[in-house]
DNA sequence: GCAAGGTC
């Protein structure tokens, strides 16, 4: 029997199919699809089964200084320990093992963890490599009659990286975090992927706090062509130009008064003179295939975030509508016949007629790109079209782009005329770009780009044009843009930090670790801090540049160049030399780490005792709004339930706090000042007086005799606790205790109406369409008792159990704790919808 | 609970 090993399960159900003539059996062992013909089976893996880590002894973070990590050994351990039992056992049986990961370095990596494994179970079965770099037909026929060996120095220089990755990124993370007392879920990463990705968003916005902006000005005049038939006109807009220094053309004029003067000129004349016609045409090339880059850039382009494109073209990769999405290449393999995949589409209704008439060409040349790799194909469709209903409007947005895209790759370029026109007023000069699309070439297949025309009618040298409505507008320099998701891939990508199947990766845990916020992203004060400790201390983590070191070693390795040992050796003793540096500067760092996080958090001035108010977490994991001064003040701000707070830049002009949004997804939504919000929720309104201490209790016990506590009166107010959950309390709390509930949800509204029998103003809550009148709180939760003492349960005296679950359990036959307590928690749970039997046994711990 | 790289 031969085992045949892929990369993925899909490479090795199409390799099956392929190899089998579509005769295959497939099967399932420990959750893993196995393709069985002939005396053959073929299965997938799912990338990486086996991970680098360190001994367990070295996991509590406390226990082990960072720097012993640099020395610790390093084990191998199965994290996808279904497919390494599934392997096993295919391995015992097996004559002959081919693997046929993917044909790239990371491909030969895998291929070697498979090949670790297999022979544990069988020392001598013969294990040979076969490599392919699309799956079709020829390819894979090809490379089966002519397998090789395991390349195992690729694979070392493959190994020698994951090493090399998690010591840097482990010893240095836990550094950091330490340092910061960041420990648990909010620790503190740094890598030699995500640190300089990082880095070039800090830069930017570096760039931007320095920024100054200056004054220009910029003129415009609108020139006029009348037409010989004396009827008709045109006219078009013109700019004012000058020579600099360096002889070339400058439209900024930075001084107010020589704009005046411009003017002051041009607006005093009536008519410009044309100098200069100069018409070119240009060719716009068609663009080349879809590397993973590129299609996100794209996507990016319509609407699509890195993350929602890569999920989108999994899953129409899947399909089986598309190739795979992560490639580096831009050239389109030999066996790709442009004209048969175009065939595919003739006669579909909206992507038919584009294929048609590409068709029509007497040669289909398609374009390549700069990168041409062995590991898989550019992005093309497959020739498979889904039927609408088959996928979302999203999925077919996506999937209409690669086609298009395809389409565009073998389609002839666009021709543009340009024709610009200078025409002078005395010394000043104006000058109008005209463009007209001449030939639309493959824009009329891929409808992604920009092809607005600005039209300049045809005038000759000497020609008098009439010139009208001069205009001097004055602008300002703009600082330079944050970068958006995808320019930061295209970047990473001409930095060479990460990989196609990572980049977008990165970018997602950047903002997981709390570093960028928004889209375009924005780097928060502890991300600037880390950029900061890293640049100072360990550079090398932060710069592109241990990438490109990384590359050249490893292409060394896999040369035969050097070792893996070698390579790793050198990169342990470069970090134990970072680590001396770094003794001695830990508090400073660590301090530097927790004031930034601080400012991360803070909004603005506390309002009762002027520290600074901080965007809080409860032990429950809700978020509040609570005062640095804690204990001593103990101001607090409820936050809306739903989502996660992001502190905006814009302040509130009444309590200069910054405003708060709150990211949920698409339900994400600006909750604006916390401050605002809670006054206008009545948050702190009095409401009248304590019924357990307050005057008119007072009163009743001076009449007793008392009295003592009159000056002490307590009032009723809204309060919002730490929970999120809102009472109506005692101003004297924690001396006085009263309190009654209100709802979670809503806007409380305090009306004028009061309560005859507790002179306390009726509550309308908001929430919904529907107002709800809650009436006097004191009469509302008195009817809430009655109403609890009516059900004749006490059931709900349990934690976590409201009427509804008191119903259901009634149903069951449970209408009280002591036909809890002797009932079966299985049977419980069997007849109850919803209630599990540990659900039950923890009910009847408490009862 | 660390990295980056595969894959889903």
């Amino acid at each position: 029997m031969e085992l045949i090993i892929t990369e993925k399960d899909n490479a090795a159900r199409r390799i099956a199919d392929i190899l089998s003539g579509g005769t295959y059996d497939s099967s399932r062992e420990n959750g893993v699809n196995v393709y069985e013909w002939g005396g053959k089976r073929c299965v997938g893996l799912s990338g990486h089964v086996v991970g680098v880590d360190f001994p367990s002894e070295y996991s509590d973070w406390r226990d082990v200084e960072p720097v012993e990590l640099i020395d610790a050994s390093i084990e191998k351990t199965a994290t996808k320990e279904n497919i390494v039992a599934t392997l096993r056992i295919l391995s015992r049986r097996a004559e002959r093992v081919t693997i046929a990961t993917d044909y790239d370095r990371e491909g030969e990596l895998i291929g070697k963890e498979a090949y670790d494994i297999v022979r544990e179970v069988d020392e001598d079965v013969p294990i040979r490599r076969v490599r392919f770099s699309s799956i079709t037909e020829n390819e894979v026929q090809n490379a089966f009659d002519e397998p090789d060996d395991l390349d195992f120095d690729l694979a070392a220089a493959g190994e020698a990286r994951q090493i090399i990755d998690l010591i840097w990124g482990a010893a240095l993370t836990r550094f950091l975090s330490l340092s910061a007392g960041q420990l648990g879920n909010d620790f503190i990463s740094v890598g030699r992927v995500q640190s300089p990705t990082l880095k070039l968003i800090v830069d930017r916005e570096r760039e931007i706090q320095a920024f100054d902006a200056e004054t220009y000005w910029e003129l415009f005049g609108d020139l006029t062509k009348s037409e010989e038939d004396g009827d008709s006109e045109t006219t078009f807009e013109a700019q004012y130009f000058y020579r600099d220094e360096d002889d070339n053309e400058a439209e900024r004029v930075w001084e107010e008064a020589a704009a005046d003067e411009v003017y002051e000129t041009l607006s005093s004349r009536d008519t410009a003179t044309v100098v200069d016609v100069n018409r070119r045409t240009r060719t716009d090339s068609p663009p080349t295939p879809f590397n993973t880059t590129q299609f996100i850039r794209a996507a990016s382009a319509i609407g699509y975030s890195a993350k929602r494109a890569m999920s989108i073209a999994e899953d129409l990769y899947t399909a089986g509508y598309m190739t795979y999405p992560r490639t580096d290449n831009t050239v389109y393999p030999d066996d790709l016949d442009p004209e048969e995949l175009l065939d595919d589409f003739v006669g579909h209704p909206t992507l038919g007629d584009s294929a048609e008439s590409l068709l029509e060409a007497d040669e289909i040349q398609p374009t390549e790109g700069d990168e041409e790799t062995t590991d898989h194909p550019p992005i093309h469709p497959t020739g498979e079209i889904p039927s609408r209903g088959d996928v979302s409007d999203d999925e077919w947005e996506v999937f209409e782009l690669v086609v298009r895209r395809f389409y565009a790759t073998v389609a002839d370029a666009a021709i543009w005329e340009h024709l610009k026109v200078v025409a002078e007023v005395e010394d000043y000069r104006l000058k109008a770009n005209g463009k007209r699309l001449v030939e639309a070439g493959y824009h009329d297949v891929y409808p992604y780009f920009n092809t607005s025309e600005n039209y300049v009618p045809d005038v000759e040298t000497g020609e008098e044009l009439a010139l009208t409505d001069v205009e001097c507008e004055e602008k300002e320099t703009q600082p330079p843009r944050r970068y958006g998701q995808s320019r930061l891939i295209e970047t990473m990508e001409d930095l060479g930090i990460g990989t196609k199947s990572t980049r977008h990766n990165t970018l997602e845990k950047l903002y997981d670790r709390g570093y960028i916020e928004s889209d375009p992203p924005r780097p928060t004060k502890l991300a600037m801090a880390v950029v900061d400790a890293a640049e100072n201390y360990a550079d090398r983590v932060v710069s592109e540049e241990m990438t490109a070191q990384l590359e050249e070693d490893m292409d060394a390795i896999a040369s035969g160049e050097a070792t893996l040992e070698d390579v790793t050796d050198e990169s342990r003793e470069m970090l134990e030399e970072i680590f001396a540096n770094l003794a001695d500067s830990r508090e400073e760092i660590g301090d530097h780490l927790r004031k930034s996080l601080k400012d991360d958090k803070r909004l603005g001035p506390c309002p009762e005792c002027g520290e600074d108010l901080l965007v809080r977490q409860s032990r429950h994991g809700s978020y509040f709004i609570g005062c640095d001064g804690y204990p001593d003040c103990e101001n607090t701000l409820p936050l809306p339930s739903t989502g996660k707070p992001l502190i905006l830049e814009d302040e509130c002009e009444d309590h200069g706090l910054n405003e708060v949004k709150m990211l949920a997804g698409r339900q994400t939504f600006v909750h604006g000042c916390p401050l605002c919000k809670a006054e206008d929720a009545g948050e702190g309104e009095i409401l009248g007086d304590c019924p357990d201490c307050g005057d008119s209790a007072t009163t009743e016990s001076s009449r007793d005799g008392g009295g003592e506590t009159a000056e002490h009166g307590g009032e009723l107010a809204i309060k919002t606790l730490q929970s999120g959950s809102r009472l109506v309390g005692c101003t004297r709390y924690p001396d006085c205790e009263y309190s009654l509930p209100l709802p979670r949800r809503g806007e409380i509204e305090v009306t004028d109406e009061h309560c005859d029998e507790h002179e306390l103003p009726e509550l309308v809550i908001h929430s919904g369409d529907e107002p709800w009148e809650l009436g006097c709180p004191i009469c509302n939760y008195q009817e809430f008792q009655a109403r609890e003492s009516d059900s004749g349960s006490d059931l709900e005296t349990l934690e976590g159990v409201g009427a509804k679950t008191v119903e259901k359990l009634a149903s069951a036959g449970i209408e009280s704790l002591d036909d809890l307590t002797d009932a079966d928690p299985d049977a419980v749970a069997d007849d109850v919808d919803g209630v599990s039997a540990d659900r039950v046994r923890s009910w009847q711990a408490k009862a």
